[in-house]
DNA sequence: TATTCATTTCCTGCTT
DNA sequence: GAAGCAGGAAATGAAT
């Protein structure tokens, strides 16, 4: 292993990640293609011109910034890029995604006309006028500011938890009760397992059934996953020791004897086929 | 301010 | 010898 710094710690690790080019897009410049993992960021670009894979992150940032499970937004039905996205009605994301539906809808028209996606995502859903064309441009440069991100504040159909105690049976979409940061990594590695589409052989189930999964491409795994924690350092190493601290937990079980092998345990949700 | 949580980083030893 | 696995220890940063 080669230490920064000759082998000592460095105190700043991670002070300047910000600033600093993902190195991994040169190593995995396989995977680069339209569409895939490495193209350009969803809140780069203007809706209308997502690629499916760009949809799929913006799905997975509504989840994040919702508290959401991942069984709340059936991305199987979602396998469409931006421009006919930007075609489905408000009837259509009901259809495809049930009770997330009108948050999806009201997301994505506030993206298209005010290029934000801010605390006032929701209520925007409610009286929007549906516009049949636009000519925004491709890329939209304030976006790049992400202070908008993790922003979990809305008002739409998703109760809180109080509010649902008092009413139906445990639905579908709930609250996450813990998850200020986002996704997990194992809802990371879930989702790319659930999405082979936008999985461009980085990781493969070796038992659908039993919730078995192969790493093929670790380390392009953990530099994907890297930048998604803005950490450009990130190894599979790093990462490998993450999934570890899983086993104690039961979100992961272990598969002795064979390299680069997962299993989901009894605490992971949402990646059987019978889930969603 | 202290605590909790979910990693992240580094390490040693072991196995494949 | 390289790569991967196991798990201890400490650090980190955000949320509570």
């Amino acid at each position: 292993m080669i230490l920064e710094g000759g082998g000592v710690m460095n105190p700043n690790h991670g002070s300047n990640l910000l600033q600093q080019q993902p190195a991994w897009t040169d190593g995995y410049a396989a995977c680069n293609v339209p569409g895939g993992f490495f193209g350009s960021q969803w809140h780069e670009t203007h809706p209308q011109y997502w690629s499916k894979y760009q949809v799929w992150e913006w799905l997975q940032h509504l989840l994040d910034t919702n508290q959401l499970d991942a069984s709340c937004i059936p991305f199987q039905e979602f396998d469409v890029d931006g421009e006919h996205l930007c075609g489905m009605s408000l009837q259509e994301f009901s259809r495809a995604a049930g009770a997330a539906g009108p948050l999806l809808y009201g997301s994505l028209q506030n993206l298209r006309w005010s290029g934000q996606c801010g605390s006032d995502l929701f209520p925007a859903t409610h009286n929007v006028i549906v516009k049949t064309e636009q000519t925004d441009p491709p890329v939209m440069n304030t976006w790049k500011d992400e202070s908008y991100l993790y922003d979990s504040s809305y008002g739409g159909t998703v109760e809180s938890p109080e509010v649902k105690k008092e009413q139906d049976p445990p639905a579908k979409c709930h609250p996450k009760k813990h998850n200020p940061r986002g996704t997990h990594l194992w809802e990371f590695i879930r989702d790319i397992l659930l999405n082979p589409d936008k999985n461009p052989g980085l990781i493969k189930w070796e038992d659908r059934a039993e919730g078995v999964f192969r790493f093929l491409k670790s380390e392009a795994v953990a530099q994907l996953w890297g930048r998604k924690k803005n950490n450009s350092s990130m190894t599979y190493e790093k990462l490998s020791r993450a999934m570890r601290y899983y086993y104690k937990r039961d979100i992961l079980e272990r598969v002795d004897g064979r390299r680069l092998v997962y299993k989901f345990g009894k605490n992971a949700r949402g990646w059987r086929e019978d889930e969603n």
